[in-house]
DNA sequence: ATGACTGCCTCTGGCAGA
């Protein structure tokens, strides 16, 4: 079962991008970040020409999220983060998908830094950090993938100095992610790549890709019972280097079945 | 380094992204 997280930047701009690398690479599930979109607009009749169903969470411009699966429908179990009802960002979306129990995260930028939006981005991690706790508690595969917006380890980034002064590489949002992992999730890609060096993404400005200035900030993070099907993981690196990209790679696992 | 790119909705320029 290959389970996979992509930032689209865009579900309008993208969909030619999205539906090849869908073809192409054929993954059960598709959790998608920033759809840009509203429930309306949503092109789920794309999908299904191609045999993904879909639930989807939009919002006008921003955010957006959405889980597609491949010969199936998701079964959705939660379509917000829970712990602030004033929340009306939409950056969760969570579903049943054969036996697996699987979250699309957007989890927020936080810049500028300090600000409200850090305050915001340290309170949704706070929140993320309960609700994977009753996650947890299913003692069921639970697979957690989506967008972190945050670079865990120097080894994760081109430079050990960049974005320094940056959302992403703060003390409290990198603690605050290695709290969820100290709870026991497993960070799939840096089992497989302990010596870090590979990138989920890649700046559209200051020839980023053309360098290979990228960081890892496209996380699957896995409860016990999915951590125990690991057998693979990557990133579908060259589908950013083609025509009209996201700024994000494709970033997945492989579970056994 | 002030910016660089890109998408969105449209106050076609301002905002957000990372």
């Amino acid at each position: 079962m290959r389970i996979a997280s992509f930032n689209i930047n865009g579900i309008k701009a993208r969909l030619p991008r999205l539906l090849e690398w869908l073809e192409e690479t054929q993954p059960d599930v598709a959790c998608l970040q920033e759809i840009k979109s509203q429930d309306d607009g949503f092109p789920a009749a794309e999908f299904e020409k191609i045999g993904y169903g879909a639930i989807w969470h939009g919002q006008k411009s921003f955010n957006g999220v959405a889980i597609l699966a491949r010969g199936t429908e998701p079964k959705e179990t939660q379509r917000r983060l829970p712990g602030d009802d004033d929340d009306e960002q939409a950056r969760y979306l969570e579903a049943d998908v054969n036996g697996v129990r699987i979250a699309t995260i957007y989890l927020p930028n936080g810049n500028p830094q300090p600000g409200p939006k850090f305050d915001y981005k340290l309170a949704w991690m706070k929140r993320l950090r309960a609700h994977a706790g009753g996650l947890w508690d299913l003692e069921m595969p639970v697979v957690l993938a989506g967008d972190y917006n945050v670079i865990p380890r120097d080894c994760d980034i081109w430079a050990k100095d960049a974005m320094r002064g940056d959302a992403l590489r703060q003390p409290e949002s990198m603690a605050a992610y290695r709290q969820i992992l100290g709870d026991g999730w497993t960070d799939a890609l840096a089992t497989h790549y302990p010596q870090g060096g590979i990138w989920t993404y890649w700046d559209f400005q200051a020839g980023a890709w053309q360098q290979d200035h990228g960081f890892r900030i496209d996380h699957l993070l896995l409860s016990p019972h999915a951590a125990d099907r690991l057998v693979a993981s990557g990133v579908d690196k060259d589908h950013r280097g083609r025509e009209k990209p996201s700024d994000h790679a494709p970033t997945w696992i492989e579970l056994t079945d």
